[in-house]
DNA sequence: TTGAAAGCGCTAACAC
DNA sequence: GTGTTAGCGCTTTCAA
């Protein structure tokens, strides 16, 4: 015999379909023997409503769709559980679309998630194609923009600055001693963009910024292109004594690079990576790393788009970031004093 | 105005919705000119299917849906990336559940997700409840267990023998010269248990299972972990000289503390992880690990799942596993020819 | 090769 | 607080 349905259910509890609906949908508006005999009836029968009969009827789905740019970067796992830690116990289930960093992907994708309309949408960054921009507002489901600020979001966004967390980074290695700080990027989408104009600007603000001081790839990053990338940095830029990179990967790879050559770190080589994904914490060295609020943007992300009023939320939230100072930058054994006495007298210049 | 509908493009074709629901689904039963006229109308107007009136109307889905045990190990990402690879250009789309390892979970979420049947499912291992069997087996749908191999799958299982990996690495250790050798497991799901059973096998069978050689916890896996683990093993079994991880992130977490106590890898310690993740070949020194096809079991999974036709596939596939041997148990150096002749004699005892 | 009719299971809107 | 009616947009079945 095949699935019960809300027919089903009801002659089971002397009601009507309908009247099965609203029990299970708004069990506050309904009776309290009337609820007891649904449950009854729906347990009984092994009842299951049937996702799309209700999509259909009410033309709109439960489902939260987020567009993220990788699934096998790690950054977008953490983003991912926040989200999922949100929607946990809500009536929603998410959709993931995979666009591997191309806004003409995520418009494909996008397209065939938005009919019928889903609960909300959550897009990385803010370089959607223009098609995307329109097919959303035809939609007019909540859309939130996440990892990033800008001023003027779609709905919402929330994020942090890569332009000022790698501004701090890039000073933090001044300040920690090192004159001839290099970039590594890989995977250089729009935010690691945004990471290298504040590298620049950090140096060029005291000048010294070398002119073989970035080395950028566009493919995706991992601990071996890393050492490759270092490898190619100091082959241009030799006298190169610090390393900031575009992520984690690579940060372990110029480290793992170090010990091959027989360089120490942090006294001949200072190395910071980006996102403070875990590794950066444990290994020996300890890598210093921009700690940014992954998690938590997938959370208040998730959190937005479940809330039945959400327009009490800021249209633009920065989440910031912090730069997690450990063994690999520490180039001399400064206390906190000295940090700040130095940083005076830098910004005095 | 609304969305277009069947309807709306029929109109503008000059033909019935039916006749463009046809076209669309199956344009090789249609003749050119029609299929030129629909694509012409489909376009003008900007139709996209509504996949919950399809759903409704077929009572199946185009979602193959996926439960994974965690969406933030690695491990499953790299099979996701496999299972999408396989589904990429074809009409289905999936759907991820994430079990967090628990099979009442795993229920719970299947429940929701078999109504209306998905058009399959892939499990993760072969521990689902009664309750779970029941239900797949009552939607029919292709069902693919994999990350494991047994005799007896529901429909297909792709994966490959965790005790016949963790036995054949077990093996080298010994072959490499390590005297006492230990066990390191997190996140001891049912795959880990028959490591640890190969990892005890291999050690019984030369009598050099040492009592206080294993050292697990239920907790998840990370490098952190994996340092205090490797502390908690020598605390009991000072003598150890070489340590089997669960996994690579285990293995760097013993890597780390190795550098930090300065006990020399491979000389005094040897390592070997688990999985192949990636950094374990680019450390220093490098992590000697077990390669699994990760990705070759969700391409083959979402393979059998898109094929109309999947019956020509074998139910059993044991796509085995390769020990990577690297630098971290190269206690002697070895050439090949010396590893065989000491395998040769202790295989003659 | 194409079309007409019926219905998938649910919910919105309105009645009682 | 509960029921009736009328679809949502598509596919199935059968007919032409």
């Amino acid at each position: 015999m095949s699935k019960p349905t809300l027919v089903d259910v009801g002659r089971e509890a002397g009601v009507s379909a309908i009247t099965v609906s609203r029990a299970l949908r708004s069990p506050e508006k309904v009776s309290d023997s009337l609820r007891a005999k649904v449950d009854n009836a729906v347990r009984k029968l092994g009842y299951v409503p049937n996702q799309s009969a209700s999509t259909l009827a009410a033309s709109k789905t439960n489902s939260i769709v987020v567009m993220i740019p990788s699934t096998s970067n790690n950054v977008f796992s953490d983003v991912l559980r926040g989200i999922d830690e949100a929607l946990k116990g809500s009536r929603f289930t998410l959709q993931i679309g995979n666009t591997g960093y191309d806004p003409l992907e995520e418009e494909r994708l996008l397209r065939s998630f938005l009919n019928p309309a889903p609960a909300g949408v959550i897009l990385a960054g803010i370089e959607q194609t223009d098609a995307t921009k329109q097919m959303l507002q035809a939609v007019g489901g909540p859309v939130v923009q996440i990892m990033d600020v800008c001023s003027n979001p779609i709905d919402w966004i929330i994020g942090f600055s890569h332009e000022q967390a790698a501004r701090t980074a890039t000073e933090h290695l001044i300040t920690a001693g090192y004159q001839n700080i290099g970039f590594i990027g890989a995977q250089m989408d729009p935010r690691s963009q945004q990471r290298l104009t504040g590298f620049k600007s950090a140096l060029q603000a005291k000048d010294m910024l070398h002119q073989d001081a970035v080395a950028v790839t566009n493919r995706p990053s991992d601990v071996g292109l890393g050492s490759a990338m270092f490898s190619r940095l100091v082959g241009n830029f030799p006298d190169c004594d610090a390393v900031f990179c575009n992520n984690d990967d690579l940060a372990l790879g110029v480290l793992f690079e170090c010990q091959r050559r027989g360089l120490s770190v942090p006294d001949q080589i200072g190395i910071c990576g980006f996102n403070d994904l875990g590794i950066t914490s444990q290994s020996v060295p300890t890598v210093t790393s921009v700690t940014t609020p992954l998690k938590e943007i997938g959370r208040l992300a998730g959190e937005i788009l479940t809330k039945d009023r959400p327009v009490s939320y800021q249209p633009v939230v920065d989440l910031g970031s912090i730069l997690a100072i450990r063994d690999s930058t520490r180039r001399y054994q400064f206390d906190n004093q000295d940090i700040n006495r130095r940083l005076s007298k830098l910004r005095a210049n």
